[in-house]
DNA sequence: GCTGCGAGCACAAACGATTGCGGTTAATCT
DNA sequence: AGATTAACCGCAATCGTTTGTGCTCGCAGC
């Protein structure tokens, strides 16, 4: 249904293909005479041209084409993220291709190596692992990335993220303040730059405060989810009750460490106050709501285009900011209380 | 960096890149020796070899990518939807390109636009009115296309979604077993499929149970959000209270009727039950926890996905199956109880 | 009046794949 | 053994753009 081609709009302008190529090209239009650029443009209109997009992309080797590649667009960590990058890149004229890679690293490779046949221009990625050679390989090969919400120990490539040490330290001031000295930390899994991060800045946190910072101090989960979170509270509570606040290293470990401490009957706030991070949508619809570090995802998603813009057009590899944090914000709500 | 190119292989296997091409398409390749084949296979998978999907695209008139277009990635009901169309989609060698329309028909005709000049082969469209002149126009020029989630009036192009109105009847049944006879319904806006659809469903099941059938039955609200569910709601209550149960629209009205009820002091589920709509993640986390009727939406991307594929790749145009309405369950859960 | 110059444009070669057509070879038939 | 045919494969055109190169023209400078 795509008929109208340049030489369409050509032929009808009375110029050549070539010359109204250049005419409808704003950094070449000064490349030809006012009147002809005012025909050629006319026509164009006229005939509702609109360019192949396969064409130009095979001449002039880019695409206008990003892939993002998130391990589980169902997680709604990533929406908004998606939907902050897809703004700002589309504003730009270019595309943004999704790809789910099922938190598989085979799946993720496979993913990547088709999106690269299909030349894409750049990637945003959300999958990387703290060591990650699929990241290390895209780094290598010059192909312009950013990463996001997960950072790798190589830092080889620009991050945009929240300020995750912040939010923990809020989180950890928010529960002193309220009185609670003897705080667990029930982390993510260690080989994602947040479980790591995430624990050492609870560990500085503790420490800066002066608090008791007994070896217990940090259980891990095996993963994100819910399960995971439980099945470490369980470790934890068999270990030691000794503490009257649990940070929980996302909102999902919340979730189950929050059922874990009901099979306990340990009840919360009043017993023991919980802490979880991202704000997940509904997590202010429990009973109590959760209190809970809020990370501006959507904007992450657009500061991460915007770099990734700058990466693919401009001043290649300037070796600029490597790093962007973001603000975060402490939502108090039901799950923190005073000590008793 | 894509560098090795259909020549390079054809050169390593000492053939002519006509010979090259056949020889690595399925389609053709009983058009070469079985020799020669099994050269240009090993020299491609020596040299790793990836087709460069602009040219072919270029050549062939498609570019094996397929757009979904959603009203909001940020809305749960959406994610698991996009990643089963990926997956199927995927596995077939196609990309799937997923734009955001904000809600917004103006957008939405710009992405459209946008998708089609990069020649896209087909598209799944989640955000279909129920009089929705874009939608036709898509049908009119005859690209390929499903919707899903929700239909037209005009019916122009295949839909696949959940079946509703066993989904209504569904929730109506147990309410009924449950004692329950005045029920009412906080329908979603009458401009959508599934507004329409399962208000009037839920009309015609209270008759089938030959329940009391007022005028007040149906109350609607102005959109498939809390604050939305909440105000109509108000207006229920200020109009009547002679019910003991509310169908929601959805689960986002749902949550809307629970915190009006609370508001005036009205206790679910001893009171008054309630029901809801798509089984959003976390509303089983509730207090109480909601009863709701569970879509396949996994599914529904799956088989939209599938449905597409067809209509690309083949029979274009097979009068076929317009409707595939797949299977619906009622999560019983803590929202409803016995009428006392 | 001839040269020099620059603006504006046409020409044609790419980009990397697919595919109709035709030619070569080997196999089959008579 | 000669002729027919089928199987394989090479040749070259093609998809719609972009872009380097060079032609043509008008004008200014001497």
């Amino acid at each position: 249904m795509q008929r109208v081609k340049l030489t369409d709009v050509a032929t009808a302008a009375g110029v050549h293909p070539g010359t109204a190529s250049r005419a409808l090209n704003p950094a070449t239009r000064d490349q030809v005479s006012h009147e002809t650029w005012r025909r050629v443009e006319l026509a164009a209109q006229r005939l509702g041209y609109v360019p192949n997009t396969l064409a130009r992309g095979l001449r002039t080797a880019r695409s206008y084409v990003v892939g993002m590649v998130v391990p589980d667009i169902t997680n709604p960590l990533f929406p908004p993220m998606v939907r902050g990058a897809e703004q700002v890149l589309s504003e730009a004229g270019y595309t943004l291709v999704l790809t789910d890679t099922d938190n598989d690293a085979g799946t993720e490779r496979r993913q990547v190596e088709q999106l690269r046949a299909r030349g894409t221009d750049g990637f945003i990625i959300a999958t990387a692992r703290w060591e990650d050679p699929l990241v290390d390989e895209v780094a290598a090969a010059g192909t312009p990335a950013v990463l996001v919400n997960r950072n790798t120990a190589s830092r080889a490539l620009p991050y945009v993220g929240g300020d995750e040490r912040t939010g923990i330290r809020l989180a950890v001031d928010h529960l002193a303040e309220l009185g609670h000295r003897r705080m667990v930390y029930v982390a993510g899994p260690q080989d994602t730059s947040t479980g790591r991060e995430r624990a050492g800045a609870f560990r500085q946190a503790v420490r800066a405060h002066g608090l008791p910072s007994g070896q217990r101090l940090v259980t891990v989960a095996a993963a994100y989810a819910e399960v995971a979170g439980a099945e470490a509270t369980r470790r934890l509570v068999a270990g030691t009750r000794d503490f009257t606040a649990i940070l929980a290293g996302n909102d999902l470990i919340a979730l189950g460490v929050l059922s874990v401490l009901a099979e306990h009957g340990i009840a919360c706030p009043e017993q023991v106050s919980v802490v979880g991070f991202n704000d997940l949508p509904m997590v202010d619809k429990l009973t109590p709501p959760l209190t809970t570090v809020r990370l501006p995802l959507h904007e992450i998603g657009g500061v991460a285009a915007r770099i990734l813009l700058g990466e693919m057009n401009g001043s290649s590899h300037n070796g600029s900011v490597k790093q962007s944090l973001l603000g975060v914000e402490l939502a108090v709500r039901g799950t923190t209380a005073p000590c008793r």
